[in-house]
DNA sequence: TTGTAGGCGTTATCAG
DNA sequence: CTGATAACGCCTACAA
């Protein structure tokens, strides 16, 4: 198993009868080195099929050219497409993409964490496992001075670079849709109220009732743990057999939507007539399901990209920059699942 | 921006008055090194918080402990359930995973694998762009001695490891279902004809069709560029105008397949009667549309784990392994597009 | 503008 | 069983 080494700086330094160093400053346009050199020098770099050895810049430079994106899961329409923009953006900089996925639990993304501190990673992505709350595991980071950017699942009170939606302006913007449509006694699926998004949804849900001057009603507000399909299926069932069902739901993903308009079909209960649906993401289900289901869109793609480049910006800039939320800009799709015949 | 550099193996033995290389060695367990003295170490590196520099090891020994994953896009279920698996295996085994994307541009591919070739993985699985025809790009693995595997969609007169399903057994057995539900003018869309596990999936559909005395009709074969919902749309407008339709479909993805029933359903054919409809690999959306969609399960997850304990297993043997091709079982799952009522 | 020299932290090769 | 020494290939003060 020898691996070829290739050529160094060295061989092309002997062989221009000028200095190794000359030849590395040279090869990254090192103010000081003349013109005419850097020409040569690069010149021949590409004819003796010189490449960079990044492992010897990284020990070198105590780092890597590895970005590091820790996701709860990667199988998922959301989170794929968010690594998809990322990956696209790192690469066109030049940068590898590590990725890691803490399948919601604490102690996975405690573990991968340490994995990719220990990998000397140059930057770092995370959106937060379910079960986090604490982030001491991050700390390591921070003190190292290697950037993170938290997105979608941030820890809100951490002053740190964050890409989020507006997911209070989403939710309220879904709930209001459903009001305009008619629905009068909405139900919420969340997700776990620690954390930042689905708190947020809720806000943004109760903010619409309220505006609306309907009642909040705890009885048809739940919180899910991974807000799956069977989760949605069970909690639609409870709905349904309410005295009083209620006639919209307002879900913090789609998943737990569609299962919602599933369970509702089974038992001959009308989507959008009797039961309006509204989830949240926008995935591509949205448009299997039947009748499709309304929903909220989600720049995973733009987010993905833009925390890479905040790595980038953060890394290129000398001081520390101040910490920076951007927020995206999602809008309501509406389909049928909400939209009611007059 | 500096980087702490943390406890070396120098500190470690300057605390312990033993040479550097004695520590290196008790670290990793050398067979020459006294179980005492491993002991010693070990314990203060654990006190010390010593944590090994794997970019100066991966200096020295010319290569990283990353392996890198190719595929054409990560946002799909399959490939990304396939990456799923493969980090997980590799994380577990002390490997980072590196991921790129083709978009199924064969530029794109000859791109990202000269990024993975210099940034020096120590291993290499790929499925391939749906336009790749000609493998140089992966010769210089070869020349160097680090392992590939392909995994899906591979190279198939290239003597390489690889991680399959049979595809024409599958196929075979998905038009058999078909068959025996009564059809008797199975249509079928393919991908890209070149691309072995498309060209397999339809002799396996052309070979059952042949097994039970049914015509091979090349006017109700069609084989789309990506297979996407839209193609999947059109193929099937197109059958359905034609003066003798087709009473099922074989898809050889789901995308597709979802799009036929959708279309269907849209100008009153009902499925599965007047056309019964199987996908392939078993997506989510199977369960999402309605009636829910025949397939072929494909072991995405299994097959990314096994393709990353495929390559350990080449690193850890000395001497070339033989090329070995790892088939994994697929079964057709029949669900209602398919099952017509007797 | 260029060269010199030392070091990044580890491992492999020799000797003992 | 253990130690000294020399790489691995690059970068960067400091010197010239």
């Amino acid at each position: 198993m020898k691996k070829k080494t290739g050529v160094t700086i060295y061989d092309l330094a002997a062989e221009l009868n000028v200095s190794p160093s000359t030849v590395s400053r040279a090869l990254q346009n090192h103010p000081s080195i003349g013109k005419a050199t850097i020409k040569i020098v690069k010149k021949l770099a590409i004819e003796r099929g010189y490449r960079l050895n990044t492992i010897a810049a990284s020990l070198r430079k105590r780092e890597t050219n590895n970005i590091g994106i820790l996701v709860p899961w990667i199988n998922r329409p959301f989170i794929s497409s968010l690594i998809s923009g990322a990956e696209a953006a790192a690469r066109a900089a030049g940068y590898n993409v590590l990725i890691s996925q803490s399948h919601d639990s604490i102690d996975n993304e405690i573990d991968n964490i340490k994995a990719f501190f220990e990998s000397r990673i140059c930057g770092l992505i995370v959106s937060l496992a379910m079960e986090t709350k604490e982030f001491d595991h991050f700390d390591r980071f921070f003190e190292n001075d290697t950037p993170i950017v938290f997105v979608d699942r941030i820890p809100e009170h951490l002053d740190a670079h964050k890409v989020i939606i507006d997911n209070h302006a989403a939710a309220f913007k879904a709930t209001q849709h459903l009001i305009e449509q008619g629905c009068r006694r909405i139900a919420h699926f969340g997700g776990a109220s620690h954390q930042t998004i689905y708190k947020e949804r809720r806000r943004g849900y109760e903010d619409a009732l309220k505006k609306y001057n309907l009642p909040i009603d705890e009885s048809i507000i739940f919180h899910g743990d991974r807000l799956s399909a069977d989760e949605g299926l069970k909690m639609t069932a409870l709905l349904l057999k309410m005295p009083v069902p209620p006639d919209g739901i307002f879900s913090a993903n789609d998943t737990a939507a569609v299962s919602a308009i599933q369970y509702a079909k089974s038992v001959g209960v009308n989507v959008p007539n009797d039961l309006a649906v509204i989830g949240f993401n926008n995935d591509p289900l949205c448009l299997i399901i039947d009748p499709p289901l309304s929903s909220v869109s989600h720049p995973a793609v733009e987010m993905g990209r833009i925390a890479v480049e905040q790595i980038l910006k953060i890394k290129a800039s000398k001081e520390d920059l101040l910490t920076q939320t951007i927020t995206l800009k999602t809008e309501v799709v509406a389909r049928a699942s909400t939209l009611r015949k007059p």
